[in-house]
RNA sequence: UUAGCUAGCCAGACAGUCGCUGUGCAACAAUUUGUUUUGUUGCAGGGAGGAAAGUCCGGGCUCCGCAGGGCAAGGUGCCAGGUAACACCUGGGCGGUAUGCCAAUGGCAUAUUGACGGAAAGUGCAACAGAAAGAUACCGCUGUUCUUUGAGCAGUAAGGGUGAAAUGGUGCGGUAAGAGCGCACCGCGCGGCUGGUAACAGACGCGGCAAGGCAAACCCCGCCUGGAGCAAGACCAAAUAGGAACUCAUACUCAGCGCACUAGGCGAAGAGUCUUGGCUGCCCGCCAUUGGAGUUCGGGUAGGUUGCUUGAGGUGAUCGGUGACGAUCAUCCUAGAGGAAUGACUGUCCACGACAGAACCCGGCUUAUCGGCUAGCUUUCUUU
């Protein structure tokens, strides 16, 4: 199991500039959504993908809950990084992302979690077969 | 051992793998004349909170403004202390509430609570009820007039009734009936005295007592306050456009002049054209014009660096203080990101894990919060 090269998630794997933003913002190659992310990407002239992530305050007005939205698509985004290829990728978190009915069973923030990851986790899918 | 209050502490634990971000060390590579700097890899070690939150107060820090004073605006309001400062904290005073005790119309103790200056400067407000809410007679009581039941007039705030609130309270005297009308005690106001740093308290003397409440209604009085905020501010600075200085080169057309002459050559000056700028946005007109290339300089955008964590700092001891807190000594360094790190997965265990994520930094307040631990006090039951 071990053997798997290095799943990196440096500083030239992000999209650090508003203007990096902008370009994939302004003509975006292609799109995709679920329902709680919308994904927006263009190719890049670099070797590796890129991603960006945006959590607004209307999607959670709770930093707590936009950090765990943000750190399950970077996650998720690692460990696919090798299969994207040369692309930017900028993932938005819906209205109702995390609008889920509270329920009675004590451990729903991890089940949040695994929705949204397989949530991005089709995405991903979606992109590479495209 | 049961329940509660107050104060303080913790914020699932352990192991493994992968990942992110600072720090230290080492190696390698690039870079620099060089000290270095940058990158990669490896190892070690650090990496959210008690509220990080709300942004409600108070400061530090930064830039801008500022002779001094006043007005306005905002804040604040018993006294003293603590503090860098505060609307916070500590101690005290006074008032309210609750409980308990006692020698009981009261006093004392404990707990809790109060934006707690001014209502005889002015304005305003008070639903419903009630006669009347700021000046008043509904019932009643008393006197008197009229022809009697009754009505009018006058006096009266003791009684009834209404209300959150009705013009000091109780008793005795007094009176036609009443009323601080008079007296005693209590309350209130004034005066000096005593105690206290003061708020205030105490006893004494004087005054019959001023027409009530609300100032978190306006307001008056005292005191305080310059504005904006780390997206503050400082530094480096590509490309593009524009600015300034300097250097080199010196557009086109025209006719004439001088030199030279086989010449379409050379030189100086003039007129015009186009370019650019200004005069009002445009046109005309007028004025200026060296119009191409290069170098340097300054401002400055993207971007980068910094501010950025050693601080009114923590811990311990001793001393001072009723206490908040202060002084001295010793010791420790404990996140520093920035499209924004502190996470993911697996396993084991248990009480099955709440509220919630640093963003320049501190001191408070307020709000959210599953549980657990440790003291002190009160309390239930059991045992001796």
């Amino acid at each position: 199991m071990g053997k798997e090269p290095a799943l990196l998630f440096q500083r030239e794997s992000r999209l650090c500039t508003p203007s990096l933003y902008r370009r994939v913002f302004e003509s975006p190659s292609k799109r995709f959504q679920t329902r709680s992310f919308r994904l927006l990407c263009l190719e890049n002239e670099l070797n590796h993908p890129r991603l960006g992530v945006v959590v607004s305050k209307k999607s959670s007005p709770l930093a707590v809950r936009r950090n765990m939205v943000k750190r399950v698509v970077r996650d998720s985004f690692r460990r696919y990084s090798l299969r994207l290829g040369k692309i930017d990728v900028v993932v938005i978190a819906k209205e109702g992302s995390m609008k889920f009915s509270k329920p009675d069973f004590t451990d729903w923030k991890e089940d949040i979690k695994k929705q949204l990851r397989q949530e991005i986790e089709t995405l991903w899918q979606k992109l590479m077969s495209s």
